[in-house]
DNA sequence: GAAATAGTGTCTGTAAGACATTATAGG
DNA sequence: CCTATAATGTCTTACAGACACTATTTC
């Protein structure tokens, strides 16, 4: 039969924490490897989601009670033996957090995994996690995603220190600022300073519209 | 129920024609939308395709004929109104292909339409179409895409062009010749020429294993 | 005022862009 | 030998990268 295939979402949800870039597993409730962690994933259901991307959105409120952080279609992994129920389609996602929207002190629900050393994951969640990590560090080459791993207002060296951190190399101050007021998408929080030991920062946001700012190609 | 999901696949197959980038249509043999031009789409068959990418594979030959040329995944569109059938979800693709594959005179199975002026399509094909588009506009900034848009040998004139057309604007032959020597994924096809009125031109082919050069991002 | 971080300025080498020159074909 | 296209070379300027310097806070 042509339409016995099984349709989900998928999400991984990527912070910083500790100093490197890690994704959120859940255990599974429900059978195949219920009881493993895996990624927060879970049927579409058509008489409640508007689109794919509004069940992830739900399986995401759903199984970790955020809402609504960054969340783009990272790409849809199907066949007949990703999933032992038989041929399935996955529309994966990815979404990016601060850490401090995950809630403070020990995980209830979810554990934090590093995804450059992840467990064995059911599925092929290793792959979609791999390809979610590989797309984030891509794209941070040439644009402004990396803002929305930081809370809403940060400074500059901490958005540099983000940068860094995804790219895994360091960057110079002054050409990363340079950078910065070129593109334009960064305006300061008025009276607004992070006070720390020293000199206290100007604390920036991302600008009303500009979600995803582009930097320069070539050709 | 849960899976009363429709699962299709979608192909955006593009080729630079009479000096602009056009698309395939095919006229629907089935309802809804029978006899209609649409994009070349289908049913996956989950005992004969191994993935959705085979699918669009099996898709493109059996309404085009064409055997696997450039496909890459483009974007999954789904939801509960694009498809007066019911909640579905379309995993679309998009191929490149020299406008010399689809054949000579007078077209057949199907028909050209610029991809900047196409008529209304079912679905949201007028959508995955554009987004095709897009694509191929992005990536070719800063990618050897445009390679597919060609005969497997052709000028760096002819790439010029088709870089040209592709991103609609006009480019420097010695700095564009700098690049490609750069990336280095060009190699001299041995003792060929192409023939014109004035000095012949070297041919030039796709190295074997380099099908997508990507040139320099900052950052 | 010492130390540390924030923020800006200056210099230099490299490479992109614009243009010129040489090379090779046909008429 | 003229013209058209192929292919390569030269020059100038803009900018990336490296580094220095100034500013502002705490202790």
């Amino acid at each position: 039969m042509e339409s016995q295939i099984i349709v989900t979402v998928d999400v991984v949800l990527l912070t910083l924490s500790e100093g490197a870039l890690k994704t959120v597993l859940l255990r599974r409730d429900n059978e195949p490897y219920a009881g493993q962690p895996a990624l927060p994933g879970g049927y579409i259901h058509p008489g409640e989601d508007r689109d794919a991307l509004a069940a992830a959105g739900r399986v995401l409120r759903q199984k970790t009670g955020l809402v609504s952080p960054y969340l783009e279609q990272l790409f849809t992994f199907s066949g007949g033996v990703r999933d032992p129920r038989g041929w399935s389609v996955s529309v994966a996602y990815y979404a990016l957090v601060h850490e401090s929207l995950l809630g403070p002190g020990p995980r209830h629900h979810f554990e934090l995994a590093p995804v450059d050393a992840l467990p064995d994951l059911p599925f092929d969640h290793n792959r979609i996690a791999a390809q979610a990590a590989q797309r984030l560090r891509d794209k941070s080459g040439y644009s402004a995603l990396p803002c929305h791993l930081l809370p809403p207002a940060f400074t500059l060296r901490e958005l540099q220190q983000t940068y860094e951190l995804v790219l895994g190399s360091s960057l110079d101050k002054s050409v990363f600022r340079r950078r910065l007021g070129e593109l334009d998408f960064l305006e300061a929080v008025p009276d607004a300073v992070r006070q720390g030991k020293h000199r206290p920062a100007q604390l920036y946001r991302l600008k009303p519209q500009a979600r995803l700012a582009l930097f320069n190609k070539t050709m």
